[in-house]
DNA sequence: CCAAATAGCGCACAGCTTGTGCGCAACTGG
DNA sequence: CCAGTTGCGCACAAGCTGTGCGCTATTTGG
């Protein structure tokens, strides 16, 4: 899962696909130099080779009502592994959560979690996520403003 | 910036597009049961009324080479106006800052970084981050393993 | 309560895009 | 030095996109 070589083309290509992946092949050819064909052609490869993982909308959370994100840090009581089982089932299940990373640092989980409002919010970390019998302490930041928020990874090299 | 109201049918072709953006019109009305000139003009209009932002290839991050995510948490001296321009335009210049979010919590910002490895990772924090004269305290978590990662946003009712 | 206006639909079609076959040129290894 | 391989652009068939059009259902206004 590490042994692919991407060459100058295939990094300017991906580069463009991540900001904007509904270029066509012919706009795409003209900003990396290479014609249709190719750019058709190396897409498939990326997409095949899995470097390319799949293509996506990019929503608007105020359109669709979200106004209140925040960075939650849970920390749990055992770290067996059944025991974290059944606190990621909690998360799984719900979808306001939408990134939840298991870390090393002070916190035991990370999550990013999106709400409608504070209201809502606060139901969940009070009805959902404090009475769970493992957790043993949440810490919250809510987000006021983002300053910068790339789609996808920087170009190596 | 709010006053959108979006049918059902709307609502069905964000999720779609939102996991699935390559599909093409026929597919997606398939799928939304809409014929494709349809889907094409609902498109058209959402991406006109910023529901829709934009379009992005989803890349693979062991691919690219990148091995260490974290999320860190910063903490500034002072926080007038001007002050927090200068730390957000050193956010702004590392590609490795992939999202800064501004908070209200125990942090005053808050980064999710990405970095090749934890050598990486460390130069970062200690020759860019640490030394700049704003910030008084930083703190990472670092991600041992991703256990759910949405890409977008839940569907709202 | 009914008529006019509006909004939203599918169909058809012109123009454009996609992806493959092909021939060619540049490297690669024996 | 030469056969094999790789990667390129061109050309073209198949398929997709987006707009004009006519139709129907819903809304508006008198």
């Amino acid at each position: 899962m590490h042994g692919i070589s991407l060459d100058r083309y295939d990094l300017a290509i991906l580069s463009v696909l991540q900001k904007n992946s509904a270029l066509t092949n012919s706009e795409l050819g003209e900003r990396v130099s290479l014609s249709p064909s190719q750019c058709s052609r190396r897409k498939a490869r990326l997409e095949a080779e899995g470097v390319i993982k799949g293509y996506s909308a990019r929503l608007d959370a105020n359109s669709l009502g979200f106004g209140l994100r925040a960075i939650t840090r849970v920390n749990l009581k055992a770290h067996g592994e059944s025991m974290d089982d059944d606190f990621v089932t909690l998360l799984t299940k719900h979808a306001m959560v939408r990134e939840a990373y298991s870390v090393s640092g002070d916190a035991d989980y990370v999550l990013h979690v999106i709400a409608k409002d504070l209201t809502e919010f606060s139901d969940f970390i009070h009805h959902h996520l404090l009475p769970h019998p493992n957790v043993t302490q949440v810490r919250s930041e809510i987000i006021l403003r983002s300053m910068k928020e790339e789609q996808g990874l920087p170009m190596p090299k």
